[in-house]
DNA sequence: TCGTTGTCTTGAACCGGTTCAAATCTAGGA
DNA sequence: TCCTAGATTTGAACCGGTTCAAGACAACGA
């Protein structure tokens, strides 16, 4: 194999020093037209690839290009509907910026401590789901500017993007008893890595992941209001996916006396619940209410619509991107309003 | 601002030379420990971020990361139903190969340009939804290995992975003829850019899209061997948004003769017209059957959900990634089986 | 004591460009 | 003919690392 085309090769065949060289590429305006063209003749003869971007890179600092990072696999990107929506905001800031995004993640860990590390990027949103703690260790390394989203972070020196998760699930507790309800259950996002069931406050007050803990304090708050007592509100702990939240279901369903309402802290749970009450033969909203939280659109297209917490999803991806390019050195905490959006899932309980 | 540390400053400030600083983080294990401890209490005093990518890729050589590219906007990537499936399966074969995802992509011809030349990838695949011949062309320039995917190119020196379009669209036209379908109608996509509306044979023959024609003719050969004649199905030519797609049916069903059976170049379109169909009261399948192109998975959840032919979506993003992987200098040209998937949507047309 | 064998380190070349001050060239004006 | 301004071109210094042949040093056996 011939050795790849440089473009001190192009000069020396076309007899011009290197610099008038790169110049024919970058301000082909201020090079005499003859010598532009004997170069340009010289690229084409040689099969010139036009000046390597790897080279410029190394000159210029920026990369003008975003990672985005995530502990899950890739596709996670493209499979998971929330982190859908928060892509298309990000993307979109994106492209207003003329800015490109590097997906950033791995299985494992060393992979993915050395894909941050080697990432071409001139700053970092991390999306912090399952190992957010981890992630955003790893990325300070970088020190490159990052913001970490879907993560309540107690130190104050992260940039970050969220929403009052305590409010959201307020206000839906709210509504929730307020059609009537006092036999609830809450399906909880991860608490700690790799638990699911039943949790006790013990456990829930040593959740690594504060989010899901301020969100069930926030459900907690809105039923206190109307009197009814955490206590008599179980919490199943799940990982968001269809298998640990059937689990909680059948657990919840085989009692007695099974709740009138599902606070569900995403809403692919509320949406895997709908599935598993469907499948069987319980309605909703006549016998059992479902509650979500997020906002994603598929929640629109359920039978029934989905009753859910609605962030704006794509406006935290347009503000992370916003905040990376104005860092200003200073850390930044950003929280966004949630927009409690009542459909068709929620409806007061059967007369007993 | 101070200025940023470099490797060198951290071998000056800890006596060694740069080769060892370097040892140090690629190869600490031939580093005497007393030195390394050294260099790292250095770095740390300093405040060193690691040895930065932009220099290491220089030396390097391979990226590890593939670009996908399209004309269209960044969050077409996430926002369209077909190329999230396609990036699921980029992602996952890029996630088994270790390897990064650029994304690019620009609104105008001369950001696309420009980003495609100093986009840091090995390799590229090209969505050639629109303007895919350009695409082409920007990329040839970069000599990288690239396939093209959703582009039937009379070009044979350009990779790529697609699908038998004359099959697929003659599978499902005979499955309508079959049925008993006597009056039908083509919507289309672009055959060529930015025009929409009914298109005469002339026009089709002249598509720069040639899967588009393809399809339009794999069409007309289904019908043709129940002998429906291609002279009595209209085709109309759509952008693939809900616009266009709606003022085809508008101008279909405004006639005295509707057709029974809706043939649609793609999901995307179907659901649009299911969508159109519904608001009016036209029953599906009852009055007018409806089918799609592609096998998207909103089309198992629409009402009624979408007969169709599906693609090996996320099959083809697989093979894509692993093609560049193991460019074998020769362009390859994979042709995936497609399945005619009946659902819902199709049935025979209401009694005369 | 001397040669040998390993183990670390060093120094310099390279990766592929961009940039800019200084050198050179050209044409116009005095 | 000489000088000057403006237009081009050159050469060398970077950008921030990695790599590897060659050198330095220590330990060991003869």
């Amino acid at each position: 194999m011939t050795r790849i085309v440089r473009l001190s090769d192009v000069a020396k065949a076309a007899g011009v020093s290197q610099g008038t060289a790169s110049n024919v590429f970058n301000r082909p305006d201020i090079v005499r037209k003859e010598v532009r063209e004997r170069v340009e003749a010289a690229a084409r003869e040689l099969g010139y690839a036009g000046p390597d971007p790897k080279g410029r890179l190394l000159r210029a600092g920026k990369v003008n290009a975003i990672g985005v990072a995530t502990a899950e696999p890739l596709s996670y990107f493209f499979e998971d509907p929330f982190a859908r929506v928060l892509m298309a905001g990000i993307a979109s800031a994106c492209d207003m910026q003329g800015a490109g995004i590097s997906l950033v993640s791995a299985a494992n860990d060393e992979k993915l401590a050395w894909n941050i590390q080697s990432a071409i990027v001139d700053g970092f949103v991390l999306f912090c789901v399952e190992g957010g703690n981890r992630l955003v260790e790893l990325t300070r390394e970088r020190k490159l500017p990052f913001v970490a989203l879907g993560l309540e972070h107690e130190d104050a020196s992260v940039s970050m993007v969220g929403i009052d998760d305590r409010a959201g699930a307020a206000a839906i507790a709210d509504h929730l008893a307020d059609l009537g309800h006092r036999r609830l259950a809450i399906l909880s996002l991860q608490l700690i890595d790799g638990r699911t069931g039943l949790v006790t406050d013990a456990e829930i007050a040593s959740a690594i992941y504060h989010n899901s803990r301020y969100r069930i304090e926030g459900y907690r708050a809105g039923l206190a209001e109307r009197g009814i007592a955490a206590a008599g509100v179980p919490v199943y702990e799940t990982e968001n996916d269809r298998t640990s939240v059937e689990a909680a279901l059948a657990s919840l369903f085989a009692s007695g006396e099974p709740p009138t309402a599902l606070l569900c802290m995403s809403d692919r749970i509320a949406l895997f619940a709908l599935e598993w009450l469907a499948a069987r033969g319980i309605a909703v909203p006549g016998t059992v209410s479902v509650a979500g939280f997020d906002g994603v659109p598929e929640g629109l297209s359920s039978n029934p619509p989905l009753t859910t917490v609605a962030q704006p999803i794509a406006e935290i991806g347009r503000m992370a991107v916003q905040s990376i390019f104005e860092d200003a050195g200073e850390p930044r905490h950003l929280r966004l309003d949630v927009a409690l959006t009542i459909r068709g899932s929620t409806a007061p309980p059967p007369a007993a």
